[in-house]
DNA sequence: CAGCGAAGTAAGTACTTACTTACAATTAAT
DNA sequence: ATTAATTGTAAGTAAGTACTTACTTCGCTG
């Protein structure tokens, strides 16, 4: 039976298409740019529908992130990263945080603006990501760089600093191509983390044992 | 003579207040996000006041970037960076970018919010901001970095990359630590600085294969 | 097929928005 | 002091805003 143009949905089917909706506006136009009308419009429903669904646009709102933040990512990052940290791979490992930083702007660059968004906005959905995604996965990289530097295999400087420094690179380059539309850059995906891999790799790894004679800067101590 | 707290004002000078006051909730909150109520309030005056100063809301907006841009920055980018470029000076250089980004957001972080706002809002200004700054200054460095290429000083890629990479970490590092409030890195900025650039250095500089410590004379001519 | 709950809507409500108007207070030049 | 221009305000307006209410329509199950 083929859906008719206005037909009635059932409530967790149309509960998903309006988030869908309310997605791409907010993504566009922030949640105080967008309004329930025109959220409504855009599923093609009357706007009460959406006060149905939803207590308050803020729950809507709410309910995009919590929805998203659940499927999204951790896993992946987890899965990826954990076995390059565990044979010591420092190369696979920076090469996965880049390329999941830019598949992750590529696969939904929606949600990304969502998410920059939510953060200047300052709503708690994006503190709480910040503190549930990022901060947790920040620290475990760190906590990997930190032991990398005893052994003797990377610069000593402020870890944080080493991630920031590859995945700085990623963000940068994924959000001036995305979203701010830099086209100055003519490379593939590929070859954009491929570089940036090379670029930390060399820049921060410490060269076997017998070319101790690198002298570079001593004043490196505090 | 001491000025009365709801003293009358020469028109400029409340335009600069009103300009000031804009800039604090617009950086805070959006365009959209902002009432034009709000602004007087924070100024102590009318809400009539502003539609004196200013036709409309977005005339308010525009006036605040227009006069932002003029002073800002350009003129820093190319007096600081033109001699590195002119002695061939690759670290100098990548210093100076990441120690003019990280500057322009510690000296004025309620700008550096006001055009990410205004980017992700779409207004023209930001895009008009983003053509006549970013993109020659941006232009002009990949220049650079093509020649050196060309002078086997820098290793061969996108020369963009190379670009993007030491902006890149200090746009994320200043983001994260200003408008996220991130606050795991305990280094102080000139240290930042001075890491950044030693990892992208040693990252992006072929060694001359004779002398390993100074290259600084190989092959220059123009 | 009757009837009940769920899905949907038209037309509101109370309030806020950007922007105006008509007028008053202050200043500076004549 | 008398102007004339400038700076300010109180009190609007029309068009939104998020959200509600009273009501209709559909689809299912006993």
């Amino acid at each position: 039976m083929v859906k008719p143009v206005h037909a009635r949905m059932p409530a967790d089917e149309r509960r998903v298409q309006l988030l869908d909706a309310a997605v791409d506006l907010f993504s566009r136009k922030g949640f105080g740019g967008t309004t329930t009308k025109e959220i409504a419009a855009a599923a093609g429903v009357n706007e009460a529908v959406i006060f149905r669904h939803f207590a308050t646009k803020q729950q809507l709102y709410t309910a995009i992130l919590d929805h998203r933040l659940q499927k999204a990512g951790k896993t992946e990052w987890l899965a990826t990263t954990k076995e390059c940290m565990e044979r010591g791979d420092d190369e696979g490992l920076f090469r996965a945080i880049a390329k999941i930083i830019i598949h992750a702007h590529r696969a939904d660059p929606k949600f990304e603006r969502l998410m920059l968004y939510s953060g200047l906005e300052g709503h708690e959905l994006a503190s709480m990501h910040h503190r549930q995604m990022s901060l947790p996965i920040f620290d475990m990289l760190r906590q990997y760089v930190r032991r990398r530097q005893r052994d003797g295999a990377l610069r000593q400087c402020d870890p944080g600093l080493i991630i920031v420094a590859i995945a700085g690179m990623a963000q940068h380059y994924a959000m001036m191509t995305e979203i701010f539309g830099l086209r100055e850059i003519t490379a593939s995906d590929d070859d954009v983390v491929e570089t940036f891999t090379c670029i930390v790799l060399d820049g921060v790894r410490i060269k076997s044992r017998k070319t101790a004679t690198v002298k570079k800067k001593a004043a490196k101590k505090r």
